[in-house]
DNA sequence: TCTGGGGTCCTAGGACCC
DNA sequence: TCTGGGGTCCTAGGACCC
């Protein structure tokens, strides 16, 4: 009898990597890739390669710091701008030979995906070995997680890096995380981290042997629940595999230096949304709420919406409705950050 | 550590309605 | 008179992910 698997592939160093790929002379030194490129811009790290790592620079890492850290280490190190159309470009071609796999994928990100299999365990190492051919053939590499749910998967990913496979299932789920702390499990940070530990579950273990009730009356009737099964490794078993339809769409700016003006700010704020606008109507799709975030000194964020009346996707209703916003929230403080953000209607269903 | 940009989903309180 | 219960919508904010 053959039990269904899952797997969860992971492209190693992805923004990294994808930079060395079109540029082959970086390989070997360490590549730090976010913001515009400016290793002083108020920015933080979007990917570092395993060379940049070695010298402690990470993921979400304040940009400034990473410099600091490679300088320090008289490590010569390269620092590239985020080119969001060629890693979706990148991406896009991963995933279309994943599909030619033939197994189920169901897309999670521009460098993740999960496939499934009826095979078992053996279907699944041969899999993850076509996955990693697959990938290979791209000029990339990935790390592949097995599991008997979605969750496992890709916990397992976290063991297989960089570039293995790893299998984690029941037989072998709490022997390999139980003592680990539930913020090790995905889903659950570090807040979520904490209200355990104040219910004292401070394992996955413990985690999972809480009563769902319990956890509910501290951290809501859903999640409660969802977080106790976390612990137990349950998941999804079925793969979405159709196409991301987007709920909404977004434009954000961190500026240099904080805006105080407000003649400024209301220019600011109607460039993010016509650029929203365009965004909205290349998804051939109306606005129905929108939504502005304000960013000030010392990092306190607000966020303020409003349904769009009619929907549609006209760019000066849309900035008409973030200038009222932005006038209502009227900031008394520097601007660090502004965003304009659309909801989307509910796609016309075609036949 | 001085903290991006683009997303998703959940929660909770008040409004409003029956 | 001083008091209902439930359902749904709107909105702000929190948490999490890559």
């Amino acid at each position: 009898m053959s039990a269904r698997r899952i797997l969860h592939a992971d492209l190693d160093q992805f923004l990294a990597a994808a930079e060395v790929l079109r540029r082959p002379e970086l390989a070997g030194r360490p590549v730090v890739v976010g913001g515009d490129g400016d290793p002083d811009a108020r920015t933080v790290v979007a990917t570092a390669s395993y060379e940049a790592r070695a010298h402690g620079v990470r993921s979400g890492m304040p940009m400034r710091l990473a410099r600091r850290r490679l300088e320090k280490a008289g490590a010569d190190a390269v620092f590239l701008p985020s080119d969001t159309p060629y890693y979706q470009q990148v991406s896009d071609d991963v995933m279309v030979r994943l599909r030619e796999l033939g197994a189920p994928v169901e897309v999670i990100g521009w460098d993740e995906a999960f496939l499934s299999t009826d095979g078992g365990d053996e279907g699944a190492r041969e899999l993850a070995g076509r996955v990693r051919r697959a990938v290979a053939a791209t000029g990339l590499s990935c790390a592949v997680g097995i599991g008997d749910t979605t969750l496992r998967a890709k916990t397992a990913t976290g063991y297989a890096k960089p570039g293995g496979v790893h299998a984690l299932t029941a037989a072998n789920w709490f022997a390999t995380v139980g003592a680990l702390a539930p913020d090790a499990l995905p889903g659950i940070g570090r807040a979520t981290a904490r209200a355990l530990a104040e219910l004292g579950i401070t394992t996955v273990t413990a985690l999972a042997e809480a009563r769902p009730g319990d956890v509910a009356g501290r951290l809501g009737p859903r999640r409660g629940p969802y977080y106790v099964a976390i612990g137990r490794g349950i998941g999804r078993t079925e793969l979405d595999t159709g196409p991301w339809v987007p709920r909404s769409r977004s434009r954000e700016t961190t500026f240099p230096t904080d805006l105080t003006d407000r003649a400024e700010l209301h220019r600011r704020l109607a460039g993010l949304a016509h650029r929203v606008a365009g965004d909205v109507a290349e998804e051939d799709r109306d606005c129905v709420r929108v939504g502005i975030r304000v960013r000030t000194r010392p990092f306190r964020t607000t966020t303020r919406s409003r349904a769009l009346t009619p929907p549609g996707r006209d760019g000066v209703a849309i900035a008409a409705v973030a200038a009222v916003l932005l006038d209502e929230l009227d900031p008394d403080r520097p601007v660090r950050l502004l965003g304009v953000r659309a909801e989307l209607a509910d796609p016309q269903l075609t036949g």
